[in-house]
DNA sequence: CAATGAGTAGACAGATCTGTCTGTTCGTTG
DNA sequence: CAACGAACAGACAGATCTGTCTACTCATTG
């Protein structure tokens, strides 16, 4: 009587998966679970007892992303002789990013603005920053700068007003300014 | 039998207070029209009276934080002798703000977040920001600048980055940052 | 074959939210 | 005084959301 399921991958992935089209187009608390299990062709039952509630799946969703992020960055980053390449390569990267049609700014900053203070999605957001700011940093210091941190927060200064530009006014050219003014920092390095 | 009115002013006025103070807390879509009327002890007929929709009450909300910005940012630039005095001044208005124990960063940004695509909370996001970058335009060509609409969407990004940090880290130290690199940039404009 | 475990469908409870409606009080004004 | 308008309290409808629970299917495995 049913239809049979024709993904065959396991629950849990095809949640993870609908929950990040989902959460990332529409917003976490726009989003009901309904809709999420509907996506992933999944029984109300199973993401229960995948995740226990709604709060852990979108936890996990939003860890998966950070995840995918850091492997994304360590890629590019692979490819770059230098620190200076490195540091720039990140906004290469959000470059890409904002390319695409499904672009909706930070994943994270978006998810900030609607969790409960103290909440667990508060506290993966506030994980993934600090891990963003000590990629800064961490380059920063291989590149050779008197002040490391102070160069990462300038950094990460730039990288999060190019982000909130280019979601809400749709401008892509905001990233390539912010790069270039990372590079002029930069420069001043030596 | 019931208690009076404590408050004289009118319910919209009262509405609009406990309005700010909560949409602004807590986000627009974790506070409901309960306490907000509980708030502003005004009936729940009242707030339909005089707004018609929780939507068109989130509307007032924003467009009476964006007069007060108007206002506020008029009063400061006026006392400034230069456009580029000007321009800082606008930092040193969010420096203000970010100083208060009560920030949570910009009001339109997180209702930005949370607000439906399309809708009417959405398109008063975007006015104001709009605003904020032709007055950033306009100052940038009074200080001479010879791309007033580029340095303008430099300032933006400084701006909305210090913001973010500002806000997500608790971090007073990002507007100074910003600040600082406006600074840099106004010296080349000379 | 029998047992187990993962998954499915969907009803249900309980909470919460927006918006409507009824009926009352009270100050102002004609 | 009488009429009116603005505000009040609070019940109610209807929708939606999270999370629980029951009962069924089916493939794998001992």
């Amino acid at each position: 009587m049913k239809s049979p399921v024709q993904d065959r991958r396991p629950a849990r992935e095809r949640l993870l998966a609908a929950a990040d089209e989902l959460f990332y187009e529409e917003g976490i608390n726009l989003v009901g679970i309904d809709r999420i299990i509907e996506r992933a062709g999944v029984a109300k039952a199973s993401l229960y007892d995948c995740f226990g509630s709604k709060e852990e799946l979108i936890r996990s969703y939003l860890q998966q992303r950070h995840e995918a992020r850091q492997l994304r960055l360590r890629d590019r980053m692979a490819k770059c002789a230098t620190p200076k390449e490195k540091i720039l390569s990140v906004f290469d990267s959000m470059a890409e990013a904002v390319a695409r049609a499904d672009y909706r700014g930070c994943a994270f900053a978006r998810a900030s603005a609607e969790a409960r203070p103290g909440s667990s999605v508060k506290v993966a957001c506030d994980e993934s920053r600090a891990w963003n700011l000590a990629l800064f940093a961490e380059l920063a210091r291989e590149a050779g700068a008197s002040d490391p941190q102070g160069l990462a927060q300038q950094l990460r200064l730039l990288y999060d007003g190019a982000s909130v530009s280019a979601h809400v006014d749709g401008n892509a050219s905001a990233v390539t300014a912010a790069r270039a003014m990372a590079s002029i920092l930069l420069e001043a390095v030596a």
